[in-house]
DNA sequence: TGGATATGTTTTAGGTTTAAATATTCTAAG
DNA sequence: CTTAGAATATTTAAACCTAAAACATATCCA
């Protein structure tokens, strides 16, 4: 065994407790990002997080989506999603609509309202992510992109469970 | 305008969408992960995630913290401790005391029982993250962890307000 | 002493999951 | 073709988490 390799001690950190290190800026780094976008959207523009993801996952399919694409895609559970729509049609800002084919089915879209809104709120919310990630350049981004990429679909999927 | 920009989109990306990206894949990497380790604690040991982080901030401090500590630690509402602390009490994982000195305060420790029980769940949920974030090896954590160090630290406080 | 500050709880509104209930569609045996 | 059972889509209910604001005490300090 040589010397230096005793020498460095966050080398003798073992892998796992790194890795815990890790897990905790992330949740961190999140949480505090999430948090002030949080603020700021229900500062400015009065509406929950929730709610703007929902909006900003109907936005990109016109035709809209159905309850369970829409938890899908935000991975939240589906009874979590009927409570934020039904606030959202309160709003006016999206509705329901019943499909032709399937009964069982009903299919969300955002109103004129809401995709009008929904434009000045993403316009605003991408200025404050480049704001408050200001410290990172392109390449950094890349990279770190780069490392989470696809961690979130292994993890809930076929990723290793214990 | 020379031509090779042209022809690679990524670079061709403007760096606010570069980091709007970035914010989506931290946010989906940390949902996944604790939504995997919300069930696990919630399947193998019947405790709430919330519940998780609040034992294990007590666990390092052996003379117990404040609510406003606790609050401040786990960056929560004050108002929102109340109702964890609630249901600990309940479950006889922590138990409430007056400090000497200071009337308005209160002590909150872990017991004995919630000790043993806390220390079991942190054994398991260190393998858990391990397990989940096998995919980095010391080097990459190293790397992501500089990356996101002091990041929230920066955000909430003197971070750039827009 | 009296106003400002600090600590904790309560209330209100919204978000979250799980489990169960309801309704519809699909499938396959008869 | 019919129909029973499985699978799918959504909602509801119960329990918990969350932040913000109002509130009640208690402490500090000028």
């Amino acid at each position: 065994m040589n010397v230096a390799a005793k020498i460095k001690p966050k080398a003798a950190l073992p892998l796992s407790k790194q890795r815990l290190r890790l897990w905790i800026r992330i949740l961190r780094a999140a949480r505090a990002i999430e948090a002030e976008v949080r603020d700021r959207l229900r500062i400015n523009f009065d509406v929950t997080l929730p709610q703007f993801d929902v909006m900003a996952a109907l936005e990109r399919k016109p035709d809209g989506m159905t309850m369970t694409e829409l938890s899908r895609f935000l991975m939240v559970s589906n009874g979590n999603v009927t409570g934020i729509i039904d606030r959202l049609v309160t709003d006016k800002l999206v509705v329901r609509q019943a499909p032709a084919n399937d009964r069982r089915a009903i299919i969300v879209k955002l109103t004129t309202r809401g995709l009008k809104d929904f434009t000045a709120m993403a316009k605003a919310h991408q200025g404050w992510v480049d704001n408050l990630l200001s410290e990172f350049d392109a390449a950094e981004a890349e990279t770190l992109i780069e490392h989470l990429d696809g961690l979130s679909g292994r993890i809930r999927n076929g990723g290793t469970r214990s």
